[in-house]
DNA sequence: GTCTATAAGGTGATAGAC
DNA sequence: GTCTATCACCTTATAGAC
């Protein structure tokens, strides 16, 4: 309803995605969430009912983007640029939601005992499109045959590593955050590599 | 010293390990790794001085074959062969070892809080070897020119997904458990992609 | 809407009998 | 080597004042 109210449950989300994030679920306290962002403890609960809402508003925050992430499957006519499009936006939120990303890996992670039925339906249904859309550009010729469905496990992993595993990620380019020039370079040394390695040449220009 | 004592530990280790994997650091109490074995719980406290100790020695259980998969970058002089052996090493260890690669994987997430300085050290030094060998093949004209470590991310990424996230493969291969066939599928397809992507020619037969 | 104080429940770890 | 009983501590969640 009020702007206020709403501007307050996201200061909580976002403090709760970093502290879940590093901590798992019950690894993390309510008190360590309040103290980030200087509100006592019991506010914590006049926002949200209880720690669980609270995680499951972290991991419901993240769905939207995810799905977005497959918007390229069902917009481009070719894989090349289906590929490149999904590639980039993928690297984009590794880039930009880290910590949600974090959560929710961990949430699969563990075998997802908090992630509701609905979500899971609605990933199970996007990834279905974009297998049967992988299919038909292989029909088609337009792509070597290729497992879809591993072709995404390859995908998925590749690009939300970049999140992730940032620590890793950090700790071999020997940087304390990864620049946006070298997100530029695993998203474009991913396509170049997916693309040739799926037998997929850029579409001619009409 | 016993071999009584041996077996022991490796029971609790093991069920440690499955705890663990599933419910994190954090989420995980002695009483529950107790009663998977059937142990009382102040047992597994004469065998481990605390939980974090046990928990380290989970995660040192890893180590061991996770620097082995990294062998074929010292052992084949063509990049076909190593990146080929390579890929099969770290499926073979996502099937055999699901929960440590889980516990370990979780751990890095949460920006590898537990790990032993000394195991950083070895990982960083056989991440070095890989990425200058893959340098000189690349200098020899054997593969494209590709970033040796965003290479390397991808490769672990890929591999590592079948045992991280294998709910989420297991969901999308509409399966209770991943077959040995599954198995290598997804090790042939990454093979294929990853060589073919790279610019890789089968070496040829002498 | 906000915050202090506290209730209620659970967990790591150990002492000490066997 | 094994196990029961218990301690000490900590965290979620709420009641009730402001």
């Amino acid at each position: 309803m009020s702007r206020i109210r709403d501007r307050k449950k996201a200061l909580i989300l976002n403090a709760a995605c970093a502290i879940f994030a590093n901590h798992g679920y019950s690894g993390t306290k309510i008190i360590d969430i309040a103290n980030k962002i200087d509100v006592p403890k019991a506010n914590i609960y006049y926002y949200f009912e209880n720690k669980e809402a609270l995680y499951r508003s972290v991991l419901e925050s993240f769905v939207t983007p995810l799905l977005q992430a497959t918007a390229p499957f069902d917009d481009y006519r070719h894989p090349a640029d289906a590929l490149t499009n999904f590639i980039k936006l993928k690297i984009e939120i590794s880039k930009n939601h880290p910590n949600a990303s974090k959560v929710f890996a961990n949430e699969i992670l563990q075998g997802a005992p908090h992630l509701p039925q609905d979500i899971i339906d609605k990933l199970c249904f996007q990834t279905e499109g974009a297998q049967s859309q992988l299919q038909q550009w292989i029909d088609q010729g337009l792509m070597d045959d290729i497992s879809p469905i591993h072709l995404l496990f390859t995908l998925w992993a590749a690009t939300q590593t970049y999140a992730d595993f940032n620590w890793q990620v950090k700790l071999h380019l020997k940087t304390d955050s990864i620049s946006d020039q070298q997100f530029e370079d695993a998203s474009n040394m991913l396509i170049k590599i997916i693309l040739k390695g799926c037998g997929i040449t850029p579409q001619v220009a009409k």
